[in-house]
DNA sequence: ACCTTGACCTTGG
DNA sequence: CCCAAGGCCAAGG
């Protein structure tokens, strides 16, 4: 993984707003057909490696799990920001909470 | 080149 | 809901 991949990851996070989230699958398709590779696990890569960075809790599986050892910490910034979470308020509700970037403002 | 390892995804039982 | 299987992409040994 290259800068340019990793920032172009970056970059997409950074624009998911407050209260929405997407998966890592669901940045991989973006970022993908820009730079025409990358997968799920690569962004999970990325959010490992540099995550701190950005607002990594908005990313999660494509079921709502939180990622992997971040759960707690995940939780709260969902909660405070009223993130749509599925009924035992453990996984975030994708059905309301998906969000994907308007065709707009590429680059 | 072969195998293993991942903050993954989908399907099927 | 959990688990296993197969598919997936890239890095590292």
């Amino acid at each position: 993984m290259d800068d340019e991949y990793v920032e172009s990851v970056l970059s997409l996070v950074e624009r998911i707003p407050p209260g929405r989230a997407m998966a890592y699958g669901a940045v991989a398709e973006v970022v993908g057909a820009r730079l025409g590779r990358g997968g799920p696990r690569q962004v999970g890569a990325v959010m490992a490696a540099f995550g701190a960075s950005v607002p990594w809790w908005r990313v999660v599986t494509a079921s709502g799990r939180l990622p992997p050892g971040r759960e707690v910490a995940a939780l709260r910034e969902l909660v405070a920001e009223g993130t749509p979470l599925v009924t035992d308020g453990t996984r975030v509700d994708m059905r309301h909470a998906s969000w994907r970037p308007s065709a707009d403002h590429e680059h």
